[in-house]
DNA sequence: AAATCTCCGATTGTCGACAATCGGAGAGAA
DNA sequence: TTCTCTCCGATTGTCGACAATCGGAGATTT
């Protein structure tokens, strides 16, 4: 895992990382309590540089705190998913209008070479479906950071990422919208090397689009089983 | 001031505000290094709470910390609030042309009298400019409450809303740029009530890009003067 | 039996002190 | 003079203990 590297820094820090991945891989149910002292002891430091963490997670909408009464891990219901999408719609959809003029050619052609190593690792099937889910988001991250702004970043890439992962990982089983989403990213890529934003956007949305309509529809399928 | 009133809660949520509020007002200066010791004396209270507040407002990205060299407040140079303002096209946009579609008569009428008593606060002129502006982002604000999107309001209310506020103390000084604002906001609010989410949106988009221009002008002449 | 009140355990909120780390002043050598 | 190295003060990071608050079990009343 990428994320484990940042074992460096203040304990928050780590355990912010820490219960960032606890989270988002499900190993903390959704709503599920969160006792500071317990996870103190598990995370072997004192409930000082956990609060911390606590603290920089709210930020992340990860979880969620109720002054006297702790913390809970967020639930992410049908209402919270939508907004999101929404949100990501708009805001990837600028980051591939901007990365359309701003990323170099030797950005775009990478991008096209992390695309073929997800067809690779689409060829080979087999386990690891949510590895591609991984390497969507890469995709995604990719060029957001070829948008050039910052504040674009942070948003996409530190904060709503996590929430995304943890979608992802609810509703990483069905596999079956991998390939024509890896077309969906070579157009986009296309529409990046040919300079039209516009149309990058366009394509973009659309795409952002019909993942919310997949993920809603396993949704409905989820609440009418249960 | 309004955002006094939540001295209720734990001491780490007041610390937040009080500090955010310095901040936004600018009596903490841009860059100024943040100690510890010295704010928790101040605001009557430890560190541990304060340094919770400082984890906050790292994340509404008001201040920058440093492992090991502290916090400082965050400095807005061009590039930042070109991104912010950006960002916020995209987003105030997309807020418009959901709230088009959701809000309710009412809300909408509302909307149209606070921009009466903006209207009446213009005439009187005299000092106070920068209520006009809070009274600004108070219209913006109850858009993007409009929309009914809550990761919109989380990112646009309580998240950019204080960059942009301290963006507003440093530049309220040109007053110029109220009387077409306000007709812009006029404009807005019209292709609300005729339930036109594009128009609107466009609208939006228009009126942030020329506040854009409005203060990248402003730092211009900021900078030629340094 | 249902509702309410009281008290207690558990958990969160807060503080003060100690340890670790960094930046800078000042001495010494080239 | 200037560069570097060392040491020290200041500041941050961390911990353990205490106080405040909340939720719930059990007793009491109607």
């Amino acid at each position: 895992m990428q994320l484990m590297v940042p074992e460096q820094g203040t304990l928050a820090d780590v355990a912010a990382h820490r219960l960032a991945h606890s989270i988002v891989t499900g190993e903390l149910a959704q709503g599920q309590k969160l006792n500071e002292a317990e996870l103190a002891e598990r995370f072997g430091m004192g409930r000082g540089p956990l609060r911390e963490a606590l603290r920089h997670l709210e930020g992340m909408r990860l979880v969620k705190r109720i002054p006297n009464a702790g913390a809970r891990v967020v639930v992410l219901d049908r209402k919270t998913l939508s907004d999101l999408y929404a949100v990501r719609e708009a805001l990837e959809g600028m980051a591939c209008r901007l990365a359309a003029a701003r990323m170099t050619d030797a950005e775009i052609a990478q991008l096209s070479a992390l695309l073929d190593s997800h067809e690779e690792q689409i060829k080979e099937q087999g386990g690891k479906v949510y590895s591609q889910s991984e390497g969507d988001l890469d995709f995604h991250l990719q060029i957001v950071r070829g948008s050039g702004n910052e504040m674009l970043m942070h948003l996409l890439g530190s904060e709503q990422y996590q929430l995304l992962r943890m979608c992802r990982y609810r509703t990483s089983r069905n596999a079956q919208r991998t390939k024509p989403a890896l077309n969906q990213h070579r157009q986009i890529v296309d529409a990046l090397a040919r300079r039209d934003g516009e149309l990058a956007e366009l394509l973009m949305r659309r795409h952002i689009q019909g993942a919310w309509s997949s993920i809603s529809e396993m949704i409905d399928k989820e609440e009418e089983a249960a």
